[in-house]
DNA sequence: ACCTGAACACCGTTCAAGT
DNA sequence: ACCTGAACACCGTTCAAGT
């Protein structure tokens, strides 16, 4: 927050280059979030961001417990870019704004939803999805028992869906196909199928290339909606 | 499948002990689900492998192109050990069948949800499945663009429930803590959260801990069906 | 055809030592 | 207080060479 004793030499005098920014968390997390964008969750190494920062690996370790913290740190940051919607609006419509939110932010960063599966959510930002969550659903008159099940199943939805998202992202850029090469091949590769196992896969394979995933992910948060509103009907 | 020829030294004559009974890819696999099991995918190695096998690493190479088909042949051996459910069933119970059946398969193995997660199902038990849902869910009366997108909220919901799980159990298997003690520091750990930017999470932390995992699948089966239900009415 | 030795280019993490 | 050198104990993968 404030800004801690950096000991620069004297605002420009003889000062001869940028001459030791010191480390901090925040600057660990920016080179991370770098090397993340670059290379991909799988290739970040504690070396490689040491080297973004023009430091050694041993440096990060007085900064940072570990390589897991680190990982909290990115997740946090996705959370944190989610905006919470306005509380004015119809249940139904928070809820497709938080999600929409919350899918972008986690498409902003190459294997977010990844990320965000593997760490757990004890930090502020993350919590407050959450709370935002249980509050909308107990005051639309949801059950307080079924309320962290709902709300997980949000949250689920969301960042599988993401999950998957990133995963076909990922593989358009290793192959440096178009999309319509690929459209091509995955149409070749269902063609190959023994048409005797899977009749219906065939049949339906054309649903399944060139997907819109908008369309895809609107269309199931209102199965999901649905879904809840049955629960809701049921209560009264 | 037949037995080629492996040349073993003529049947009790002369052989001093196993003497190399020559590797595979089935061995690889079993000895892969060994390392798994007592170690956890994140320490499954090439190395502790091929010492599970008596081999040296580079010896699996021959046999396996890289780590990543590893994973696909793991994902497809607990594809293959959830069975399909009987078609004389009403639909809503065929998924149901389905879905506690992929759920027991995914928990038997040790981060089996990630596992699937991180692999694409162009294998023949992992096909199947998508085509008996998508094969259900047409006989059922969906429409056509709807199902592929009906099947991934199905899978999606089953491997993120079996991805919690499965970290959960991790979680308790690490900290030597029993149940009650887990519980404990839960309980503890939610009321140190700040209560004013956190009151609904606080109100409801007891749903959150100690909970019942089966009942919260099959409600939240039941949720998404309710929904997929509506989808159904519309179209008539 | 099948397996290995040896190497290459990496990892995360620790810790005594430097400033 | 903050950073580094050097090491430890690992990785996945390749490839010439052995049998």
């Amino acid at each position: 927050m404030a800004r801690r004793r950096t000991i620069r030499p004297a605002e420009g005098a003889d000062s001869s280059g940028p001459l030791h920014t010191p480390l901090d968390r925040s600057r660990i997390e920016a080179a991370a979030v770098e090397v993340l964008q670059r290379e991909g969750l799988a290739n970040i190494s504690m070396r490689k961001i040491a080297d973004e920062l023009g430091v050694k690996a041993a440096s990060l370790y007085y900064h940072v417990r570990d390589k897991d913290e680190l990982h909290r740190l990115l997740a946090e940051r996705i959370g944190s870019e989610a905006p919470l919607p306005d509380a004015a609006l119809p249940w139904r419509e928070q809820i497709g704004q938080w999600a929409a939110d919350f899918r972008q932010a986690l498409n902003r960063y190459r294997d977010a939803a990844f990320i965000m599966g593997a760490t757990i959510a004890a930090t502020p930002a993350r919590l407050a999805h959450i709370e935002f969550l249980f509050r909308l659903l107990a005051d639309t008159g949801f059950g307080d028992e079924q309320i962290p099940w709902l709300a997980s199943m949000l949250r689920n939805y969301v960042v599988g869906f993401a999950d998957e998202e990133s995963r076909l992202a990922d593989r358009a850029q290793r192959s440096e196909m178009d999309a319509a090469d690929r459209e091509r091949k995955n149409r070749e590769a269902f063609e190959e199928l023994p048409a005797d196992r899977y009749p219906t896969l065939i049949r339906l394979s054309a649903m399944t290339v060139s997907p819109d995933l908008d369309r895809e992910f609107a269309f199931g948060l209102d199965v999901l909606l649905d879904g809840f509103e049955a629960r809701l009907e049921q209560a009264d």
